[in-house]
RNA sequence: GGAGAGGUGGCAGAGUGGUCGAAUGCGGCGGUCUUGAAAACCGUUGAUCUUCACGGAUCCGGGGGUUCGAAUCCCUCCCUCUCCGCCA
């Protein structure tokens, strides 16, 4: 969420920038500013109560002290309405809080200056295309045909065990699988980021950390017996890591990758769009996440933009940057670049990452702060990408790689498949 | 799952109803001394809100309660440790 004071501070800028994201703001600014108002006002009663309070309680403890008992008897019983006082102030504080922080976290992130006005995935800017698209023949198949001719992924073997969205993967199937991953963790220890195998369970406090509660709660499993959910990217557990944190500027910048599972609940999905591995309710995810100094936070933001290109390149997939425009922009997110890899037999892009600077959205949220070199303590930023997700990645890869004799492997994964090429 | 112990500042560890936001040690930072370093000595060293400032308020796992006054008493939740049981 917004800092407070940056409200406070920046009332129009709010109002204007957030009209990028098409989000009117004006009316739920002046409700956060006006309660904030009141907060103050409270407060500051509050606070000058309990300091005559504390003195009287300091001065009764004197009077019993020195046995002047029936001074300290008439203290004690102005005292006990000063108490009275301050039950009340306190509870409209309370009050007060909490309608605001309800307000504040109805409030986006506020989107960079170079976000696109726009109103869908239509409005996006295209920033980066390259690769060859393949030319394949009229009797190439897409992936979930692939899948069974060549028997690796298993779709109605899932359905029957667990249920749709929940695919078995088989053979070199599986085998490639674990050949993705391997490859994307590697590339990014060689960047430099410390690999982390996080819990695929968090709590609730969690989901709050980086957003996801309370406005997705319907995006994620939920365990209710143990009040624990399901991830629904390692972002979760990996950016909570920092919650409630205060790291040294010299920390700076933090650099975790973590391959998980990911589960979504994907409520209202369904038709062509989910076919196959387009859209899954458990799928497998190389995620990087950096915390940032918050004036290095779009350098790194670009490093990032390279990583997962540098990636697709290695793939040989052809895929292209977008920056989403202020309609396709997250709630959260400040700036977006998505990443697509054209998928040949559906013709198809398929979006396989997803790279954004939150700025301080969610470190304000989860108290993810630095000590400054004055001293200070200072919000950091969080950026996090997926580098990559698998299954589109996995799609793209055997429809545009079909030949008569079977489906090659790109180069620089053959290594850790230990296959050239998949076969019947 | 059963029984017990415990959660205090960056760490260790005192404190069991009133000058306790918290002794002491370690660590960190600054200084004295030194050619430099170490040692020693001196000082300093948490966060949040609020105020132009002085100051004030809050925080001893989380939440609630008792009391004029709570780190200290009560309730509740969470977590950690030890023993037993079960187990990849």
């Amino acid at each position: 969420m917004l800092q407070l004071s940056f409200v406070r501070e920046n009332k129009q800028r709010v109002i204007d920038r957030l009209a990028v994201k098409n989000f009117d703001a004006a009316a739920l600014v002046d409700d956060i500013l006006s309660i904030d108002k009141q907060r103050r006002n409270i407060q500051k009663t509050l606070d000058d109560t309990l300091s005559a309070a504390n003195l009287m309680a300091k001065e009764i403890g004197r009077l019993f002290k020195s046995g002047q008992r029936e001074d300290a008897e008439q203290k004690r019983q102005e005292s006990t309405q000063l108490k009275q006082k301050t039950k009340e102030l306190e509870h409209k504080l309370n009050e007060l809080v909490s309608a605001m922080n309800e307000k504040l976290v109805e409030l986006p992130n506020i989107p960079h200056e170079s976000v696109p006005p726009g109103n869908s995935d239509k409005d996006n800017e295209l920033i980066f295309e390259a690769g060859e698209m393949p030319i394949l023949p009229e009797s190439a198949l897409p992936h979930w045909d692939l899948a069974i001719k060549y028997g690796i992924i298993d779709f109605d073997l899932g359905s029957k065990v667990t249920g749709a969205g929940f695919p078995f993967y088989r053979g070199q199937g599986a085998r490639l699988q674990r050949a993705l991953i391997n490859f994307f963790l590697d590339e990014a220890i060689k960047r430099g980021y410390l690999e982390y195998q996080p819990p695929l369970l968090v709590n609730e406090d969690s989901g709050y950390g980086t957003g996801q509660l309370p406005d997705k709660e319907g995006q994620m499993y939920f365990v209710g017996e143990d009040k624990l959910y399901l991830i629904p990217t390692a972002e979760v557990p990996i950016t909570n890591i920092y919650r409630n944190v205060i790291l040294k500027e010299d920390d700076l910048p933090v650099k975790n990758v973590a391959y998980s599972s990911c589960f979504r609940r994907e409520a209202g999905s369904y038709g062509k769009e989910v076919r196959g591995l387009n859209r899954l309710h458990q799928f497998d995810k190389v995620e990087i996440v950096q915390i940032a100094h918050p004036a290095e936070s779009y350098n790194i933001l670009e490093e990032m933009k390279d990583q997962v290109a540098d990636l697709l390149r290695k793939l040989e997939l052809p895929f292209r940057i977008v920056k989403l425009c202020g309609g396709d922009i997250s709630f959260t997110s400040a700036l977006t670049y998505d990443f697509e890899v054209y998928s040949a037999a559906q013709k198809r892009w398929l979006e396989v990452s997803s790279v954004s600077n939150f700025e301080s959205f969610q470190a304000n949220r989860m108290k993810l702060r630095f000590k400054n070199k004055e001293g200070k303590t200072q919000l950091a930023h969080t950026l996090n990408g997926s580098a990559l997700a698998l299954p589109r990645v996995v799609a793209a890869l055997l429809e545009n790689n079909q030949k008569e004799d079977g489906i090659y492997i790109p180069e620089a994964l053959r290594t850790y498949t230990g296959f050239g090429k998949i076969v019947k």
